[in-house]
DNA sequence: GATGAATGAGATTTCATTCAT
DNA sequence: TATGAATGAAATCTCATTCAT
């Protein structure tokens, strides 16, 4: 055994969970679960059926890797820059609502909200981890944000759960419009006018109106 | 023969549809279009499976009666409503929020927003109705709202498509989540308080401030 | 009751059996068997599916009687006339021929071969009766003129039974032809050269030849 | 592991074809298209239903690989045969009726010519097939051979492709017969006596009379 | 007698999963 | 470890037959 060719064969037995994952999601956001056929995304990992099962017990597996393995990583990164910013709350928030869009919205995570709510009834695992790991910490990120806002006067005083709630909801339904509706509409949605009026009535209705 | 004695062989074509309909609404709900079982669905009905064949002619048929004949007779009430309503457009749209919760968020229409959703990429042919039929029709129905209050000097002038979007957008949120993560929550969604902050900040955002 | 109005339907009633008899034979012959549905054998006949379980205990007693009551009158008819004839075996012969190709060739009786052959495996109740009523019948028929023929120094002697079938054989191909390949053929198959080519053969073949 | 051992599960691409071909053509002939089960198919080549469908694509596909690829290769023999041919036409033209019925009479692809005429009307693309693969090149064949025959003196002048079709028509009535009603015969049909009979007449009928 | 809505057995087909190679 | 042929459970759909009206 030669020993370059042997660690590029583990180098490249330590990528396959990865390249597995990469095709599965782009399936599973593309098609939904139950339309996705394993042979397929097989075959976009250029692997054979058969590996998958060394990799992942079973459909409902994999799926579960993939929502793990593609939304924990952008919610610690975010979570970091949150930890490290210095500056005013609707500057960070507005800066948040931005970020998200650009790395949600306008990547192939776009359709993982709408993967998700789907299958939240078929995989309650799924969905309590989902719940668990990756709705609380969001909400709770912003959450924050709007309470030091509101600590520092710069926003009036009101319930910061809701309030982030209302924040994200936008969000979310921009990202599920592109994946389900954007196909039909006739005049085009225009993401950054809805941003805008969206953080514009948010901020309007929330800062603390001088007397 | 007593009529009231449950016959398991009974001539109804009339009510047939509706009944299907009705347990298929529930099921396409409960579980999603791939994982409910037309036998299921015949037996909650409590027909046969051959029978639902002589009124669909096959499942995408029946998934798009579901969606036809639930959705519209809402919004055509909606539409009835606002057309004979007098008073300002801040109590018209308050009316709005609250009344759309009242007949599909706290009904079982309340999980047909994530039905549609999950289903629009398999089923371009409902999408497009929907879109056509609901989307821009209950969207129309707000969007003119805001625009008379713009008119009437209520609301400050934005653009009305949009800000109809910010104020629906919390709507498919909270009944999006009730279907999907209501189960998992620790501490309570209340409904109430998050359309009274959501419309409270809209309203906020939204009126023109008197200078 | 109105007495012309009930002799009408007794009238009526008397005929069912033969208007169904004679849709099922249509759309068999078209259709074949298993392809063959009651429902438009039913709207065929302009009765319900239920009625035809009133007059036939179910498809494949409807089968027989289609078979039964098409072929043997046909028979018969051919039975009389060659009791009664008069004339030469040759004159005669060729007379048959031309008459089965008239009347089972050129009406819808031209696809019953087809059947009977595709489903004798199926209904070997029905080959039986085929066999015993129509082939034994109608192949005897041309054997005894074959026979008489040779007793008159009109053919050379040969087996009457063999001679028989080889000349039938043309006639069962023939009709076979036009339902299953005429749709095809590129040059037209001229069953007038056909036939005169097979007979002259034959009774070129046949004839006792002068020394 | 002992490999004579009979195993459930084998893998066996490049036989398993041809097996499921080999028990699908039974069971075509025994039963016709409709009434054959692919269940059958299966158990009969000694796979499971699924198997089936990694090589064809469906049961229409199925058959129409058992017709393509039994009666091709036989075509193909017979042609090479009678370019090979060094003899006269008289010869040449009973060694193909004999072979004929040896190849196929005596064979399983007895069966194969009910088969086709009882699926022509239900398989057009099949029929279409046959009428151009099949029927056209073996008429021309015999077709050949007859006016080869005529050009050398040996044969009267007549239509050869009339002549070819009673040359054929026997051979497929016996091939009928043998399927469907010889089990029901009191005297047995003697397919020797028939041929013998077929080709007397005919070898008499088309033969130049030397004046 | 006549109807046609309702039934349910049974057919074809799909695809997640297994396992000999 | 990797393959992909093979499996078989389970789904949709059809249609001959039944039976309340």
């Amino acid at each position: 055994m030669n020993k370059t060719v042997s660690q590029r064969w583990q180098r490249r037995k330590a990528e396959r969970p990865g390249e597995i994952i990469n095709a599965a999601l782009d399936l599973f956001v593309e098609k939904g679960y139950a339309a996705t056929r394993l042979e397929e995304v097989a075959r976009k990992a250029g692997v054979s059926k058969g590996t998958l099962y060394l990799y992942f017990d079973n459909k409902a597996a994999l799926f579960k890797a993939v929502v793990r393995e593609t939304v924990l990583p952008e919610l610690e990164r975010a979570e970091n820059f949150v930890r490290d910013y210095q500056g005013s709350a609707s500057e960070l928030l507005n800066h948040m609502v931005y970020k998200w869009w650009q790395t949600v919205g306008e990547t192939k995570l776009c359709g993982l909200p709408k993967l998700i709510i789907a299958e939240a009834g078929n995989f309650p695992e799924i969905a309590r981890f989902y719940y668990d790991e990756v709705i609380v910490r969001a909400r709770k990120l912003l959450a924050d944000i709007c309470r030091s806002g509101m600590a520092q006067g710069e926003f009036r005083s009101c319930h910061p759960d809701y309030a982030a709630r209302t924040l994200i909801s936008p969000l979310v339904f921009a990202a599920i419009w592109k994946t389900s509706f954007k196909q039909f509409e006739q005049v085009p949605f225009d993401i950054n006018i809805f941003l805008e009026h969206h953080l514009d009535l948010f901020f309007n209705g929330i800062r603390k109106t001088e007397v």
